[in-house]
DNA sequence: TCCTATACGTAGCAACGCTACGTATAGGCG
DNA sequence: CGCCTATACGTAGCGTTGCTACGTATAGGA
């Protein structure tokens, strides 16, 4: 997968993985890996950074704890980070759709 | 819709766009709208680098003519440009599948 | 001792779409 | 004639964002 296709809907993805419940960063990575089938391997310079704005834009919250002699921090989404996943989940629908009928190409007006 | 969220799959509309025959840059621009219902209004400045990009890399190829008076640079696919559309179609279909069931969530793995 | 897995982090880079301009011609309207 | 709109091209500079390549640290098995 190219780099560039993620950009602008990572943002989502992670929302939509903390949604069934907490989870710190490096079991977000395994999840998203596990999710898709281990299409998505993120690597961490892009996990934690992504989380970092999400916590700053107040979407998701997180919480140090330590398990097994290592620090967590794990991350549950907010209020406002569902409100987020859901108009993510709107947008995407539109945008998807948008994309494939166009890549479709049954609609392009004729040249002229 | 995000700036962002077009990144990376510009360049598949584009190819898909100049499929059906030749277009200059304005028309290009008309044809996305259109084709879009109006969800798709590129401005100028996003269009035209994307042209001399795709041009670069030989996926198409423009000519200049004058029509009315005005100069135009009307471009066409080549053979690379045609091969990388079915490329690009392929690369959304698997990249929106995978988009689409990890935003609809069923199946993230239990959190810890 | 060394490697792997777990777990966090950042600095700097590259890509790319967008904003805000600038240039020019044709044609309609008052 | 002046002005506006549509048509048609272009670029400089910016902001965002994902990625590469590092660095730090603990636990546990070989």
């Amino acid at each position: 997968m190219r780099a560039e296709s993620l950009k602008g809907h990572l943002d989502g993805l992670l929302l939509a993985c903390l949604e069934p419940g907490p989870r710190h960063g490096y079991a977000v990575i395994e999840a998203l890996r596990e999710a898709t089938g281990g299409q998505l391997d993120l690597p961490t310079g892009t996990v934690y950074p992504a989380l970092h704005r999400l916590e700053a834009a107040r979407l998701i919250s997180g919480r140090w704890s330590v398990a097994d002699g290592r620090r967590r921090r794990s991350y549950h989404l907010t209020a406002k980070g569902r409100r987020a996943l859901n108009s993510e989940r709107a947008d995407w629908r539109a945008f998807s759709a948008m994309i494939s009928t166009a890549l479709d190409g049954r609609l392009w007006p004729n040249p002229a």
